[in-house]
DNA sequence: GAGATGCTTCGGTCGCGCCCGAAGCATCTC
DNA sequence: GAGATGCTTCGGGCGCGACCGAAGCATCTC
């Protein structure tokens, strides 16, 4: 019962708009500052230090100080992924209740809807067009509690650099599984865990994209424009949200 | 910022230590009467109403009607996942808090502790040690973001009467996907997911273990003990939670 | 039909906690 | 040192919502 109480404590600190847009900022993976996310929330400086003292109490967040800056950020990935579940359910919830007409889900943000981050991997248009775009060239297969790199998949991402045996020549079977991700505005999968990490790093250093320089917007670059097209078929002049 | 709001909205519904309470209770995955879940939560026939109809309405639960019983259940997969994610997460903060000390998480209830359904999947010391044996065992591999039958695991399986592959016969790798829950009592990964719901409904018909006749409880049957022990090395006398 | 049972709706009470402004620390700059 | 900036603590106002009991509705039993 005691545990009933915890869980209830926990979902009751989510449950503020205040600390939950102060979440939902956190999860481009980021540290902000006090000041910044009560900006974000809408609240006062003092309300906002308060909040913050809460959360860091309860562990959602860790705190990193700066001189007189304090520096917050989300504590640990399974917060981040009680995060995601959240939004994912939500997102469905939503979804259900009003049915007909094609729902506008996520962000009104058409930049936002197109790529973001994810606490550590890219979510959005981009980010589902890639894993539809794998699973369309046999790169990878999906299950329904997961999906798996095939042959093709992971040779896709040696030559990206990324070498998901390394260190570990005899685990080449669990190195290919990849959790997946509900997208929040899309309501279909994109890559996240180890592998989402791993290629959201690879995106970036071979600069197919560009980094958040504040919010969670990330944006394609020219070269990366042109890579998504030839390797997964995104065409991305037009709208993907409207395939399927 | 709309959709912030909506999972602020969520997160506090669950919030609250009553509704809570009711969400845990349903975790077994069965359907119960308003009644007994206001006796669940501790609260009257009329307030126990009112939170039913709100988690109703933010399509958390889902409702059948028979006659003039009313009986509640966790409406999708998602909404458990939810509860769970909830659960690992407090247990880990809590865990966290008071670190030093062998703290005893979980339920007091030792049977409770031994095993039980989460959702639709065994949870528990026994559904850890499943999955610890399998793993010693060379059936399944550990990795980062789940775990993965080997061909022994997918043998061991078959020879329990599950045929992942049955329907599907090319899709061998995803079938061996299986998606991985943090125990809430044991803090060690147990099957969930798909393959997870599978074995628990092979054990119950192979009369490993009788499913539960109230409450959550799992018991296990004398020929599941012999079982047990013989195929992952389950000495159920002694307490499996001070291994490893 | 009358009575019992299960559930919901309604009205009213009460307390928790969200919010802000002002004041108090801590840190950096000059 | 004085002044500015970032953050937290304190005190008080106020609204939302959890709670209960009573009444109302639906369903089953006899």
């Amino acid at each position: 019962m005691t545990n009933v109480a915890s869980l209830a404590g926990t979902a009751a600190l989510i449950g503020d708009p205040a600390r939950a847009a102060m979440l939902v900022t956190l999860m481009d993976g980021r540290a902000l500052t006090a000041t910044e996310l009560a900006g974000a929330a809408g609240v006062t400086a003092s309300t906002a230090s308060g909040h913050l003292a809460r959360m860091l109490e309860a562990g959602l967040l860790a705190l990193e100080r700066q001189g007189r800056h304090h520096y917050y950020r989300i504590a640990a990935p399974s917060v981040a992924g009680l995060i995601e579940s959240l939004m994912s359910v939500t997102g469905e919830l939503s979804a259900a209740r009003r049915q007909c007409r094609p729902v506008r889900t996520g962000p009104s943000d058409r930049a936002l809807r197109r790529a973001r981050l994810c606490y550590d991997h890219l979510a959005g248009e981009v980010a589902v067009g890639i894993a539809a775009g794998m699973i369309a060239r046999g790169q990878l297969d999906l299950g329904q509690d997961g999906g798996a790199l095939t042959d093709e998949g992971l040779n896709f991402l040696a030559s990206l650099g990324i070498d998901l045996d390394s260190g570990a020549p005899a685990r080449s079977l669990h190195s290919r599984l990849c959790r997946l991700c509900l997208d929040w505005s899309e309501r279909r999968p994109h890559l996240a865990g180890e592998i989402g990490r791993a290629l959201y790093g690879a995106l970036v250093r071979e600069r197919w994209v560009a980094g958040p320089s504040q919010g969670r917007t990330v944006t394609i670059t020219p070269l990366g424009r042109g890579k998504l097209e030839r390797h997964f078929g995104l065409a991305l002049a037009w709208s993907l949200s409207c395939s399927d």
